[in-house]
DNA sequence: GAATAGTTGACTCATGTAGTCGGGTATTCT
DNA sequence: AGAATACCCGACTACATGAGTCAACTATTC
């Protein structure tokens, strides 16, 4: 899980579609200007949007793309997996031991995974209708957090 | 707040001398050596730890870095923001307006500022120690979390 | 069939990561 | 003193990724 701009602008375009389709698709063109982002670049990232099933396309004239789903079903983790390719972590692939250091289990692998989940958690518990009504995020996440870890202590 | 293998290496590094350390210090060298990572690398990551005040240097034979103060008292936050330069966001920078689109506030703006305080809340509340004695780090977190924004909930 | 608008792939450019190299300077031991 | 150790520092490379552009193509509507 990784955060640049790309992630960003990928979630301000999904707010862009939430806050002006009225069932019609948005253009590209539209939210281009709106969001102040290149349309090409815009172009780049709803094929992956597309492709990740968050959007729906619709070709010709009044064409656009929709939302292919209600914005309270989109957490904003799967907005952000679609166009961010995920953090290649050299060493410490995952779970697997196999590329820590002289095989076994570094000293900092836990922490990177936790730290990871904990993005995750985060993310995750986030739907693109939260950031639009501008919930309170960070409470909401940690809450959130902190029940699932009572709930089974050793994850 | 950025996540890469030279903040991992930086981390591993620290722990290595909390644990060899026995009040002499420890020469790159070694760490090179126990940790595989490059000597000349290292050489570059320490120059940075050392003019963040976490490690002291020793010239000469019998020389080498030891931690500047006790382990529990180094939060992982500080490591990594002394080796990785912080992301650089485009637009939005800190809580500032200007960058955002069209001077206005843009609706992904709470959100980042919300993960990043995520993941210092996170990266804070840990120490060197805490990764050493792998202590439960996503419940420590957690739960610090919850009673912080609990505490003041509008944050 | 013209205009609209998505689809695709190739391309540039800047930056950051990971790592190397070569020479310094300080300190200790013989 | 001088040799060995080990930190110190800056420059350099190779490579991947991010950010963004460009051109051509296909599908749809009017």
């Amino acid at each position: 899980m990784k955060m640049s701009t790309k992630g960003r602008y990928a979630v301000m375009a999904m707010i862009d579609i939430g806050e002006h389709s009225k069932g019609a698709p948005v253009s590209l063109a539209e939210i281009a200007e709106r969001q102040d982002i290149s349309q090409e670049y815009l172009e780049q990232l709803f094929g992956k949007l597309r492709k990740a099933g968050l959007v729906d396309s619709a070709r010709g004239p009044g064409g656009g793309y929709k939302l292919s789903r209600e914005a309270s079903e989109i957490p904003v983790s799967g907005i952000i997996a679609a166009v961010d390719e995920p953090l290649r972590v050299t060493r410490c692939e995952g779970d697997a031991v196999e590329g820590c250091v002289k095989g076994e289990r570094c000293c900092a692998h836990d922490l990177w995974s936790s730290l990871g989940r904990q993005m995750m958690y985060f993310l995750d518990s986030i739907t693109l209708d939260d950031v639009v009504s501008k919930r309170n995020l960070a409470l909401a996440a940690a809450v959130k957090q902190a029940k699932d870890h009572y709930v089974r202590p050793g994850a």
